[in-house]
DNA sequence: CTTGCTATTGATAACGAATCTCATTAGCGG
DNA sequence: CCGCTAATGAGATTCGTTATCAATAGCAAG
């Protein structure tokens, strides 16, 4: 058998989790990497996906696939939530739902389906974008 | 001014109608165009992709997003409704949901948000693919 | 039926997001 | 300071999807 790799800490990780931190809405891969860059880092776009890809899976960020790509965002781990996303400036808000929750494992139960998963987003205009747009 | 382009009926269009008609679980563009060819159908890639969006935003296929690319599946025309998802196999099943409607629009106005939409799936494995896997 | 207009097709090129390759760099325990 | 190897990063590669554009074929009018 194989032991796990030890993780190292590095900046460019780092780097992410700021970065990933300084942002209120969710951003992708590319736009992170091309801040990070405009703000002089070095850092490379496969580390940002890789970054990218580990804190979500950590649980340190959500992502969601948002018109063919992922976006992320920095969540407070180890609760589940979904979001409430600002289609124009990507403002998010978490939501946290049990009856969602509830009504999905209890659906899922219903047609004889295990190991349930589900995904939830609601979108909109926040209040301020539906005053710009108005 | 530019009046909207007249809508022709072509064979391939009712292909991949029928095609998706045919199969009860949701399917990609790529895969679709292999079992038309498969079928004999001489259809192109590029028309397949092409149907299928025209179908989605006519609202005679429900189209949603897993591992990167797009899936379609037929569905029954006018009302709203979400999907329960194999995994494994792809079989879905329609499910509504009045309860999470006015949840995702109620939530939506509580925190400012307008023209609320939302993605709600639920994935899990069948009950026969659970039993495959075990 | 024939003609004319143009929506549609399809092979292929182009595109973009994401991943893989691999030589180089650098974390970190000893 | 050493040595091991996880991590990096530039570029190549994969893969889903869309754009290009000449050829085809609906469809209405004559």
């Amino acid at each position: 058998m194989s032991a796990k790799p030890v993780k190292r800490n590095t900046w460019q990780r780092e780097a992410v989790r700021e970065a990933l931190n300084g942002s209120d809405g969710f951003i992708s891969a590319q736009n992170l990497h091309s801040e990070l860059r405009l703000a002089g880092s070095a850092i490379g776009l496969a580390t940002v996906y890789r970054a990218l890809t580990d804190l979500a899976l950590e649980g340190e960020a959500d992502s969601l696939q948002a018109e063919g790509e992922s976006l992320y965002r920095a969540c407070t781990p180890g609760q589940h939530h979904h979001h409430l996303i600002c289609r124009t400036c990507g403002l998010a808000v978490e939501i946290e739902a049990d009856a969602v929750e509830q009504w999905a494992q209890t659906i899922a139960a219903k047609h004889g389906f295990t190991q349930a998963t589900h995904v939830v987003d609601v979108f909109g205009l926040c209040a301020n974008c539906t005053l710009i747009s108005s």
